[in-house]
DNA sequence: TGCGCTCTACGTGCG
DNA sequence: GTAGAGCGCA
């Protein structure tokens, strides 16, 4: 261990920190959130932290509420406090819980850690979601829980699946209360730590949701499955018991707790690790009311502000120096949160450089807007800024897609955050329920998904009798089955299709229990094949298909991977364990890709920073967004929604807002938005593309904002609006052709067609983002290693949609070949040529 | 039972 | 614009 420091006396405001030796990795600049190299940094400070992030790392005892403007410095304050209680007050890792709410975070967290007190140390440290973290509480304590060791993680679509037999088993009406409704509300309560019995009944709507709720956790428990909100819950109510021995273990596990963006956390998140804290009360949470935008997902901004009330001997330290942006950027986010009502007193300042004006473009139309900011990306990029420093936030997803088609046709490597997820996909949900009905035969939810696919002639009505007769009986869909094909209340056909389903489904059983060692790579393997699924997609032949297929192998690379991490870990590789990770997983730990212009919600934004933003569609009604039907008490969160995203950037601002857009299949016409009024003029320069004005009403460009018209800037009119030629840099590599998953890890987009000609592949040059997939060259006849295939050689740079640029470093031949490809923070993998593109 | 057409509703999205 | 649900027909 390389503590080489003389204890601190825990006063000492002037900390300096970290108490090791190597201290290489101290001079970072402050919150590289990317893995950019980094730019000029923003005038830091000479010392590592500053007054306030000292006093808020070093003073360990108690509750610590802290305040953290943008771009101050939380993340550097939350692990430097990790670093002190461990190195200085020698505080156990294991003893240590450190929570936050998305994966990145906690990566970001735990990567920051391992630089700071060393992976040895870090790997013991409980760092990670609020869910993981759960989870693997849970699996500990399951039993005191009553939930079955194997139990499984709803997603939002099976959770969906239960709300809809719910919703028809009660003979609700599902027109005046569609399913997504009344789980909103079950939701609601749930983030409430609100069980059915808790709830008022008083009118009939109210007894509807109780209802609902009910027969929801019915359903739940019968299938040994739980949903997020759970997670917590179950864990809160453990926690909370004072007699019970896993309460006991709980509260006195950890003897310091830390929680990140606790601005986002929701009832039973606080009274969770106010539980896990409350013998200590060495409780201390880092966030900012200013960014608090998830109120709609049951964040409730009044538990970060009342924190004090709560703890009256909380220490308060409020980081308000921001180290981020331009003194123009900090002075724009400044202009549209200070009208804000109910907000901690703070005001975020800097010192850094003035730096260019926040741009505020008006366009003509959406299109004008995508190409405005095309154009723009494309000056930058040809300045050599990295498309991993540039990106373009949107208020809704439905911005996104005119957005990507310029930057496509512009050649710009960008890649949308959100959308569909790959988790999200079909065929990948289908081939997961087959697993988990294997691992878990009470899930009514998995087994209703796939009996039918591909088809076996079970069509909707069998299924539904099959439910039916389960409920009636008290068991799961699965175990009814045989007694349903006893019985006489089917049909000859259906019951043999039933039938013959249930004997395919225990021989794969008897797969899982059979296989030494336990292989879930292997497991899978055989479900596509002993189901059909894998002949099934083949036999469909479309690209639609084939890229199906493709995402599908692609899972089971991804398993096979993990069984390989575990086995290298020297740990056991199971089918459950695979599952919880991926349900537990999501979106962003794309760190390894080739640097692309991240398209993302304001939303998605948060916790990021870029050197360049772009704000699109600052327009009323979009930004701040209005829906017809809804309180209009939002206001504020819009507001602080604006506050988000301008204070993502570092350098450059650009705001756009469009004359008229087409969104949802109708044209709206919009005036400049309201936070543009809140920006002081001296920060801003005005101005306008060719196209401005030009079409439709609006001529003056409506009221305020941005009515300058400095056409002169943009007069070339070919194309939409203004485009500035970018002059010599060639189109980046473009591994993208706008694959929508926020985990490209596997996602394939779709219809691409190879080239099918055995050409002599040597001389041909090949364009970037080409894909590999012929199966007719030469060398592939071969099986075991080769010099080259194609015009991939051992040195050859290639992308891979989840490991990034990586060189191959072997060659395998075959009718199906692979290259071991060495990926920069990845190490050696083994992938199929189909997999790679030319770098 | 399954396919294909029509209608509709549509925020933001962590895990 | 588009995905998912519902309905009618083969």
């Amino acid at each position: 261990m390389a503590f080489g420091r003389e204890e601190i006396d825990e006063e000492d405001d002037a900390l300096e920190f970290p108490p090791i030796d190597d201290g290489a990795e101290m001079h970072r600049p402050l919150e590289p959130a990317d893995p950019e190299p980094a730019d000029p940094e923003p005038a830091g400070p000479a010392h590592l932290l500053n007054e306030y992030q000292a006093e808020a790392a070093g003073h360990v005892d108690g509750p610590l509420l802290v305040f953290a403007g943008a771009g101050s410095g939380k993340t550097r304050v939350i692990t430097y406090r990790i670093a002190n209680l461990v190195a200085v007050h020698r505080i156990p890792p294991y003893r240590i819980l450190a929570v936050t709410f998305t994966n990145k975070a906690a990566g970001e967290m735990r990567h920051r850690l391992d630089d700071l007190i060393g992976p040895e140390l870090a790997r013991d440290l409980w760092v990670g979601t609020f869910h993981a973290i759960c989870a693997r509480l849970l699996r500990r304590h399951h039993d005191a829980a009553g939930l079955p060791r194997a139990f499984v993680i709803y997603d939002d679509g099976d959770q969906r699946a239960v709300m809809s037999r719910v919703v028809k088993e009660l003979n609700i009406d599902d027109k005046r209360f569609p399913p997504r409704q009344l789980l909103g509300a079950i939701h609601k309560h749930k983030q409430e730590a609100q069980a059915p019995e808790d709830l008022p009944r008083a009118n009939f709507y109210d007894d509807l949701v109780v209802r609902a709720y009910e027969a929801y956790e019915r359903h739940f428990k019968a299938a040994g499955a739980l949903d997020f909100d759970d997670l917590m819950l179950r864990v809160l109510r453990l926690a909370e018991d004072p007699d019970s021995t896993a309460g006991t273990d709980l509260r006195r596990r950890f003897g310091h707790v830390l929680v990140d963006e606790f601005q986002d956390v929701n009832q039973v998140q606080y009274r969770l690790v106010r539980a896990l804290s409350r013998e200590h009360g060495n409780l201390c949470v880092v966030g900012d009311d200013d960014q608090s935008i998830y109120k709609w997902r049951g964040a409730d901004v009044r538990i970060v502000r009342g924190f004090r009330k709560d703890n009256p001997n909380a220490r308060v330290v409020k980081l308000e120096q921001n180290y981020r942006s331009t003194e123009n950027v900090v002075a724009a986010a400044l202009g549209v949160i200070a009208p804000s009502r109910d907000r901690e007193p703070k005001e975020l300042w800097t010192s850094n450089e003035k730096g260019a004006p926040i741009e505020v473009v008006a366009t003509a139309s959406e299109r004008d807007e995508a190409a405005f900011v095309a154009g723009r990306v494309r000056d930058l990029l040809s300045q050599d800024v990295s498309p991993g420093e540039i990106a373009v936030f949107y208020r809704v997803h439905a911005q996104s897609r005119v957005l990507e088609e310029v930057m496509r046709a512009e050649r710009v490597p960008y890649v949308v955050y959100g959308g569909h997820r790959f988790f999200e996909r079909a065929e990948i949900k289908d081939l997961l329920s087959y697993l988990r009905v294997l691992v878990n035969p009470l899930s009514d939810v998995d087994l209703a998904r796939i009996v039918n696919v591909p088809s076996r002639k079970i069509g909707g009505s069998t299924v539904d009798k099959l439910l039916a007769f389960a409920s009636g009986r008290g068991t799961s869909a699965y175990e009814a089955i045989v007694p349903l094909c006893q019985s006489s209340e089917l049909a000859t056909a259906p019951k043999k299709a039933l039938a013959r389903f249930y004997t395919l489904m225990e021989e794969l059983r008897s797969d899982l229990t059979g296989l030494l060692p336990p292989s879930p790579r292997a497991l899978a393997d055989r479900v596509l094949d002993a189901t059909g699924y894998r002949d099934w997609l083949k036999a469909d032949g479309s690209a639609e298909a084939e890229a199906r297929l493709q995402n599908v192998e692609e899972l089971v690379g991804s398993i096979a991977e993990y069984e390989i991490e575990l086995e290298a870990a020297g740990e056991v590789p199971t089918v459950e364990g695979y599952l919880e990770r991926i349900t537990l997983a999501t979106a962003g730990d794309d760190a390894g890709d080739a640097p692309r212009v991240c398209l993302m919600t304001v939303h998605a934004a948060k916790g990021l920073e870029f050197r360049h933003v772009f704000i699109t569609g600052m327009e009323e009604d979009l930004f701040p967004f209005r829906s017809q039907d809804r309180e209009r008490d939002d206001d504020d969160e819009e507001r602080r929604l604006a506050y988000v995203a301008i204070t993502r950037a570092r350098v450059g601002l650009v705001v756009t807002h469009a004359q008229r857009r087409m969104i949802f299949g109708t044209t709206r016409y919009g005036i400049p938005s309201r936070f543009l009024q809140d920006v002081p003029r001296d920060v801003i320069e005005s101005m306008a593309t060719s196209l401005y004005g030009s079409v439709g009403g609006g001529g003056g460009g409506g009221s305020g904002g941005g009515s300058g018209m400095s056409s002169g800037k943009f007069g070339d009119r070919s194309g939409w609006g203004s485009q500035v030629q970018a002059p010599r840099a060639p189109a980046p590599p473009l591994p993208t052709s706008g694959v929508r998953s926020p985990m490209p890890l596997f996602a394939v987009p779709l219809p691409m067609h190879p080239p099918k000609a055995p050409a002599p592949q040597r001389e041909r040059e090949r364009q970037p983002g080409e894909r590999f997939v012929e199966r007719d060259v030469d060398a592939s006849q071969l099986s075991g290693e080769v010099a080259t295939i194609g015009s991939v050689a051992p040195g050859t740079r290639v992308a891979h949609g989840s490991f990034g640029i990586g060189v191959v470093r072997a060659l395998d031949g075959g009718s199906d070949p692979t290259a071991t490809v060495r990926f920069t923070g990845w190490g050696d993998k083994r992938i199929k040529l189909r997999f790679l593109q030319l770098a």
